[in-house]
DNA sequence: GAAATCGGTATACTTTAGGAAACCAGTATA
DNA sequence: TATACTGGTTTCCTAAAGTATACCGATTTC
């Protein structure tokens, strides 16, 4: 029952290292896009429309500027969401999903179904 | 730890409160269980059978001792796996999947999937 | 003239995630 | 007798994530 070989230690001996690496490495990208406090909620604000610095800030309590600036540049890098500068004064920048981070969706679905049902489940089990 | 309380935070002006509560509380649940940088690594391990402490220890290149306990109480706790102890010498102790744990493999899916294109978006970039 | 708005930045701090190493008792192996 | 395996715990540490607060120049409103 035990036949676990001493060579393939890199990886889960049920899978060879290239299965390994194409299983963990892509969920590992996924997560990352999403975990930390603020991502998602700043990429679900934006879903609903265009949105500016202080709209989202007000819009998501406890939101720092800090935070804000630091989220939407990453998330502007990944190409889920550009930035639009309007030579308005004082200046008005917008933020706005783009098509690629529309493609979060299913996902986000997804976490949502799961999410909802566990909630029920823990709920219910107090 | 991931304990689901009621959270009386604002919300975003485009949704009522119980709006906002259903679409972002349950997104929430689910990246706590989720994020971290072993949670899923485990999880997926199991998905392939019970495995012992050393062994899934021994499985996930890096992970010490610490950290895979401290995981597999939370997976415990919030019933994605569960923990069998045999009366052997020295004592035998299985970690195995639920089925509820089960549950998390659309999810999982949904995030690979994602993942993947992510990828190979990014190394086309480049 | 004072205050508030815009889109942020700078600095300093706390909190959390995770890593390294040592250690435990009981048993088996060399 | 010495070593290694079992399933973990404990302590100390660092790096990253996140918070708090103040500030900026330009402009509009009270």
């Amino acid at each position: 029952m035990e036949t676990v070989e001493h060579d393939k230690r890199k990886c889960p001996t049920h899978l060879s290292g290239h299965e390994c690496t194409a299983r963990l490495l892509p969920v590992k990208d996924a997560l990352d896009i999403l975990s930390g406090k603020w991502k998602l909620q700043i990429i679900i604000s934006l879903t609903f429309g265009k949105k500016r610095f202080k709209q989202i800030q007000r819009e998501i309590p406890g939101l720092t500027p800090k935070m804000l600036s630091k989220e939407l540049k990453e998330l502007e890098i990944n190409e889920l969401a550009s930035r639009h500068v309007y030579d308005t004064s004082p200046v008005t920048v917008e933020y706005e999903i783009t098509p690629y981070g529309k493609t979060l969706k299913p996902l986000i679905e997804e976490l949502h179904k799961w999410g909802a049902k566990h909630r029920k489940r823990i709920i219910a089990r107090k």
